[in-house]
RNA sequence: AAUGCAAGCUGUUCUAUCGUUUGAAUUUCGAUUCAAGAGGAAAGUCCGGGCAACAUAGAGCAAUUCGCUUCCUAACGGGAAGGGGUUUAGGGAUGAAUACCUAAAUUACGGAAUAGUGCCACAGAAAAUAUACCGCCACAACUUGUUUGGGGUAAGGGUGAAAACGUGAGGUAAGCGCUCACGAUUGUAUAAAGCGAUUUAUACUUUGGUAAACCCCGAGUGUUGAAAAACCAAAUAGGCUAACGCAUGUAGGGCGGCUCGUUCGAUGUUAGUGGGUAGGUUGUUUGAGGUAAAUGGCAACAUUUAUCCUAGAUUAAUGAUAGAAACCUUUUGUCGUUAAAAAACAAAAGCGUACAGAACCCGGCUUAUAGGCUUGCAUUUUUU
RNA sequence: GCUUUUGUAGUUCAAUGGAUAGAAUGUCAGAUUCCGGUUCUGAUGAUGGGGGUUCGAAUCCCUUCAAAAGCA
C-alpha cells in the first residue's frame, strides 16, 4: 500500500521534457506543483519526481534532508488523497513538486501543506473533468 | 584545580512499525524471506597519478609551472631528516658596536661578483655616475668681514624604510678603508670535515634595496575529462570504404598559439558496408586496498608473513515516525560545610548531540567540526 | 560531476605598488522659498575575511568565503 518504487517516479527525460513544456502548475507554498495526463497507462495511475534547487539550498545535506521528508509525506498520503480520485480514469498523471522554500521545515509543516497540496491538485482535476464533460 | 589557545585521536546506542537500493534464495511470477547499505573530512577542486579518447614527425619560438640539500614515493607544488637566513628571550665576555653560546618560533630559501632593463612616492643637498645645503679645510681677492670667489672634503648635522660597511686608533690642511686592530658582508682559490646543502681555517677580494618587477639559469608541461569511452539497439536523414571521372597535390583543412616542415585534400556516378537519437549494458568498484605482527630505518617509509572483502545510486538509495538509554546544558531538592563553593545522588525541562552526504578510482594539501580523551603553552586561585 | 569569471561608499563605476582611496547618485543638516521642488554649501559613508612579499598592498602571491556564468 504504502510503496515508493521505481514505476511510481518520474525518471524518463521525454516525458519530463513534456511536463515542464505543456503541464499546468499552481503554487502553495512551499510546493510549486506541476501535473500532465498522459494516455500510456500503467501500473500505478501516478509517476511524481520531487525538486529541490540547488540555487536555494546550498549544501547537499540541506537537499537530501528537504527530498527524504516530502517523499515520504507524499508516500504516507498519495493512497487516501490521490489515487483513489485516479483509479476510474485510464491515465498517467505526471506530477512534479518543486520546493521553493527558503530554509528547513520540520516534518509537520510539510505534512500538512502536503495534504492540502494534493486536495488542491484534486479538485481542480474534477473541475476540470466536469468542464470538459 | 579551573579557564582559554594549539596539535593529535574518537566521532552516541537500542527497540518497534512503515519504506528504499543492491545481492542471494524461494516462487502460485503477484510477491516473500535473509544479508549488506556514507566520511574523517565523502567538502573545496588547490596539486599529483591511474584509466580512456583524440593526436603522435619533428624542430624552433612563444606561453606556463616549479626552484637550499639528501632521502621517501607510482608521482607531486606532498612528506621526513638536515643546512642556511630572520625574529624573540636568556647567558657570560668586551672600551663600544658587532660577534659568540643556549632555547623557542618562523622561513616560496636558485641568480643582483653570469649579462641587461625598470622602480625606490613624500621628505632630504644627494636615492646610485654622489652636480656639496649647513659645516670643516687651506688658497686667492680687496671693500679687512657675520665678505666674495673658484677649489678640497662624505668625519659631523638634519631627512628618510634605506645615506656608500660598523666601532676604535693612527694619519691628514681638513678629511676619506688612506692604513691598522676587532667585527659584519660578497665571491674565488687551497686545505680539512660532510653523500650533499654547508661548516671551519688561510690568502685574495666586494660593499644600498627590490626577481611573490621584467628578466637570466636549471628542471619540467600534448589536449580533454566518466557528460571520457566501448558495445547492444525498430523506422527515417546522413555517414564510411572501394573503383572510375574532375583536378594534378590548386582552394582549403589537420598536427594545442605562431613559423618551418609534414600530411589530408573539393564536385559526380556505380557497388558495398552500416546506424545519429530515446533507452539499456559495460566502464564501476580487488585496489599504488584495509587490519595485525615481525624486521630494517633517526624519521617519512619499505619488506615479509597472516588475515579480511567492506556502498554502488543514476530526476540519484542509505529514510520517516514513536519509545527508551547514554552524554551535555539549565533549574530545583537532598547530602555535605561554622558558612559558602565543589563533588555525589535524585527529579524536571531542552525539535541540545557537531561538521557534514559517495557519484570512475587512488596519494596528498587546505578548510569545517558539538561532546569526550591525550599532550603542550598561557592566565588565575589554593597549598607546600 | 567538470570548467570559468567577479568581489571597492546604500547604488553605478574609477584608481601605474606611494594612503587623505576619487566621481556621479543617494541619505542627513543648513541656506534660498509663504510652503514644496530646483539650486547652492557642508557632512556622511567603502577595498569580502585571514596570512605573506615589500619601506609601503585595493593592486603582487597563497588560502578561504560569497556571488555569477557555461558544459546534456
Amino acid at each position: 500500500m504504502n510503496t515508493f518504487t521505481k514505476e511510481e517516479r518520474l525518471c524518463s527525460k521525454k516525458s519530463l521534457d513534456l511536463l515542464f513544456s505543456n503541464g499546468s502548475s499552481f503554487l502553495l507554498y512551499p510546493f510549486r506543483v506541476s501535473y500532465l495526463f498522459h494516455d500510456t497507462p500503467a501500473k500505478y495511475p501516478a509517476q511524481i519526481v520531487i525538486n529541490v534547487a540547488k540555487k536555494r539550498y546550498k549544501r547537499a545535506v540541506d537537499r537530501n534532508l528537504i527530498k527524504r521528508r516530502t517523499r515520504e509525506v507524499y508516500r504516507l498520503q498519495k493512497c487516501n488523497l490521490l489515487y483513489d480520485n485516479l483509479l476510474n480514469k485510464d491515465k498517467l498523471l505526471l506530477l512534479s513538486l518543486q520546493f521553493v522554500g527558503k530554509k528547513i521545515y520540520p516534518y509537520s509543516f510539510i505534512e500538512k501543506k502536503m495534504i492540502a497540496a494534493l486536495h488542491k491538485l484534486t479538485s481542480t482535476i474534477n473541475a476540470n473533468d466536469i468542464e470538459t464533460i
